[in-house]
DNA sequence: TTTTTTATATGAGCATGCTCATTTTTATGT
DNA sequence: ACATAAAAATGAGCATGCTCATATAAAAAA
């Protein structure tokens, strides 16, 4: 069988689709690749040529999303901004291009995501930490902090990043302000350290 | 059939084992609960009369592990550290006890430990986080903070301590020197932030 | 048109964590 | 001793992510 480049390309897209809704209806977890691949009109194998799992499957649809809050945190950032609040823009791009995706988020950031080493690794989520972890270096880099920050600074910045979205994906106040106090903390924090402040951390109050 | 109280003990005590060594051998998820099962003497089934879940055995030994790092920092401890000293000294507990079971430990902790939320909690890891993070809390009480830190500290805290163990489990420098600094920035930088610090972090070097 | 090649779809089947009805062993009561 | 009840072991079996040999349809060659 040999189907159009048309065809083929809207499989792909109607397996994204079918994905979302269903992921979204039911989760991450109790969402079968079956279930997909019967609601998009394919075998249970064909899925398979389309996406090589289905966590790929998922975070295709991540990547997508912060690659598109990539863009809106180029147009909206004014180049006014000091580095906590330039920061604070463009993780709060990412959020917002993720918010449909909220509900079946946390399964799929956890595996894709986390800094634990892994024998799989999933491309579409390394390249999903390296994109980010390359713009905050680009922005800290636009605000004069002359030397790339060392690993340190740069693993507890995914720390905290990681912190977010575990909290955000499960905030339940209104708007996620709950979240956006941990984000401005875990920024500012993250601003002192690469300011060298971490080695004043000595006083404290007793 | 009905074994002796004495025959089940020996069972548990032999499935622990035996799961670390193999574990130890080709890792966490390679090792089939058949395997344990197997090397155990028992049926595949049998192991799930001892332990509801493969993470919860592995969980087990980890638990097991921090507790001893527990006992271990209350005798280590003088008391004339100040708190940023003794958070390393309990973190670095931890962590001296946890080093045996190093080889398999990344996939166990990114379940177990994880932030974000979950369907099916194991239990193990929830006492785990409960257990740490309320240790945490009373070193930070006998350093005279009077006041219990936020859910934006705690949060905060737990990503960096996610963290750490993330880069401790692959850490290759020879001592894991390299993680020592991570817990050092990481410890220093949660204290200024029960400090009021990170209000403050406005000024940097631009 | 017919043949051949090639890309893709298909669904049977595998591995594995876990469940459960059944079997087997031990403990208790008489 | 024997019968009965309780506890535990067993292994067949299920669900599901994923693989792979095969079938099939389009495109290219003849």
């Amino acid at each position: 069988m040999r189907i159009s480049e048309q065809a083929k390309q809207e499989n792909r897209t109607r397996i994204l689709e079918k994905a979302a809704e269903i992921f979204t209806g039911k989760g991450f977890e109790d969402t079968t690749t079956r279930d997909i691949s019967l609601a998009s009109g394919l075998a249970a194998g064909t899925l398979f040529n389309y996406f090589p799992s289905k966590e790929t499957l998922a975070m295709t649809m991540v990547t997508d999303a912060l690659d598109q809050g990539r863009e809106d945190f180029l147009c909206r950032c004014t180049g006014k901004e000091d580095l906590a609040e330039e920061l604070f823009l463009f993780v709060a791009s990412g959020l917002r291009r993720l918010r449909p995706l909220r509900p079946f988020l946390g399964p799929v950031l956890e595996r894709s995501l986390s800094p634990f080493p892994r024998k799989n690794v999933c491309q579409e989520g390394e390249a999903a930490r390296l994109g980010h972890l390359n713009a905050v270096q680009k922005i800290i880099g636009r605000h004069g902090f002359a030397e790339a920050p060392d690993y340190v600074a740069m693993t507890m910045y995914w720390s905290l990043y990681l912190g977010i979205l575990a909290y955000w994906t499960n905030d339940p106040s209104p708007n996620q302000e709950a979240s956006q106090a941990l984000i401005d903390y875990s920024i500012r924090m993250f601003v002192q350290v690469i300011s060298g402040g971490a080695n004043t951390g000595e006083a404290h109050a007793n």
